[in-house]
Order: structure tokens, then sequence, then C-alpha cells
DNA sequence: TTATCTATTGCGAATAGTTGCAATAGATAA
DNA sequence: TTATCTATTGCAACTATTCGCAATAGATAA
């Protein structure tokens, strides 16, 4: 079973109905290697088929994350990349003088999700996760 | 002198053009209690003085972000709020699943920032800050 | 003061993302 | 199967934000 059947699968245990875009939407999203925008899947899709609007990507993709099933990121690019889980955790260290971004170890978040859930009994989404601030070339100047 | 003041005159020390637009739109945001978005920004300065163009506002707010004076923040409310340091560090809890924003304190965030500077050399902005996930009352369910 | 240089502004167009609404089509039960 | 209910889609309009470019106006030096 592919991660994107499994994901389909358990959507309809949870009511939500499966259509052809969606299917579609999460095969694409699964498949990616990397954070992908709602503009690439539907580029992805056309060559296949004809196009899923846009609006429907999007609301999917919503849908994704607030199951749990995709990460949202905004990158301070102007756009949010969405992305599964196939890929390991890591945070993004975005800077803001020079916008360079950073991968680091999701592991320096791990006492903070523990807090968050003890003290709020909030589970925190911490995987693909993005910090702004200033990098260290941009400090030293 | 003033907050607004302080921040002009620094901005000036760094070499950016002081205009009655800037000093406006530091102004307003130094007063504003909360955050603000660059709409309210732009309608807050229209009682007073012929409009100043929202695209300069926004310019402004990314200006006075990048140069440590104001903090901008996501709430994936859509927008984008902007807010200065008079009101305490505190982070936000963001439910990606009822959309409910939990005010939580930003010491939890201490050990993060250390971790951060000791081992990327990065300094995090990690007052104001955003983390998504889902909430005690969604978890249950 | 005045001239000069170029950062900043305003405008309108472009991009990213959201939303209301009527039409369509999954899912369920008969 | 078929009918029914309503979740989901597509479309077009709308909101938030950014960007290119010509006009304007701070800052500096003469």
């Amino acid at each position: 079973m592919t991660q994107a059947q499994t994901i389909v699968t358990e959507l309809k245990k949870r009511g939500y109905r499966i259509t052809p875009q969606r299917e579609m939407i999460v095969e694409a999203l699964t498949r990616s290697p990397r954070h992908v925008t709602a503009e690439e899947i539907v580029e992805r899709l056309r060559e296949h088929t004809s196009a899923v609007n846009i609006a429907t990507v999007y609301r999917t993709l919503e849908l994704l994350w607030q199951e749990g099933f995709a990460r949202k990121n905004d990158l301070s690019e102007g756009k949010s990349v969405y992305a599964t889980f196939q890929h390991g955790p890591h945070i993004h260290l975005v800077c803001r003088k020079c916008g360079r971004v950073i991968e680091a170890d999701a592991a320096v978040l791990d006492a903070l999700g523990k807090d968050l859930l003890e003290q709020y009994g909030f589970q925190p989404d911490l995987d693909h996760f993005s910090i702004f601030g200033v990098c260290a070339d941009c400090l030293d100047k």
C-alpha cells in the first residue's frame, strides 16, 4: 500500500469523501521529494489529466494539514510550501536580513515540544518548522 | 524621547532617509497597544492626514522588521500582524484544527534560543512567535 | 542656499491565496 | 440499482501582499 493510499483510506475513515481530485493531489504530494507549492501541484497534475482547479488544490492541502497528513510551511518567500512526512524532520532558520534559509536538526526542539504539551496540553507541529531571526553572517556586520 | 523618536533616529543613523510617511507609520505602530495589520495602520493614518499608500506601509513595516524594530507574525488568519516590543514577550500556539490562539509564556523558548545561537550562530526572534499544532480540546476529540 | 545623487513614494498591475455560490457527484440506505 | 442528501468542485470575484517604474524629495557637499 502506498503512502498516498494510506492517507486516502484514512481520510475516508474520518468521513471525508474520496474524489478523483483528492486522490490525485495526495498522490502528487506524496511523490514529491521536497516541499511543493499549490501551483506546482497544479502543474504536475496538468501533465496527466485535465487540470484540477487551484482552489481545490488549496482546499485539499489545507485539509491534509488540518488532519495532520501534511506540513504547511511559510518560508517568508510570499508563498506557502507543503510536504508530507517522508523526509526527516528538520527546521528552517530564516534570516530576516539576507533571506537565507538554514536547515537545522529538529532535535533542538525536543525539549520545547515536551514543555508545551505538559504546560499547555498543546501538541505542536515541530518538524518542518520555521524560525525567523538573524544568521551568523548578518550578525557580524 | 518617545519610542517612535528613538526608532526614527536610529534608522537615520543607519543610513535610511526619514520621510513624513515613515515617521507617521512608526508613530502609529508604537502607539498600538496590540498587533496591527498594514490595513489598520492605513486607516489610522487616514484619520489625521491624506492617506499614505498601502504599499509604503508594507515596505516600512518590512523595513522595521528587518532592522529589528518590529515583530512580524503570521497567525494563519490570512494576514500578517506587526508590533513593536512594548508589550512583553509571549508566543502564540495556533491550533490547526479549530484555529484557536493560545498565548503562552515566552520562557518556554529560552533554552531553544540558547541552543540555536550556540549551535548555528543564529539569533532567533522568539518573542511574539507562532507555533502551529493541535490544542488540548481538539486532542481529546 | 543650491545642485546633485539616489532612496523612497505612489500608482497600477501582478501574484498568492480565499470565499460565495450554483452545479456536480460521492456515500448511504432503501 | 436507484433515490436522496449534502460534501466537494469549479468558477469568478475578492483580499492580502508584492513589484516595476516614473516622479518626488531627503541628505550631502559645494
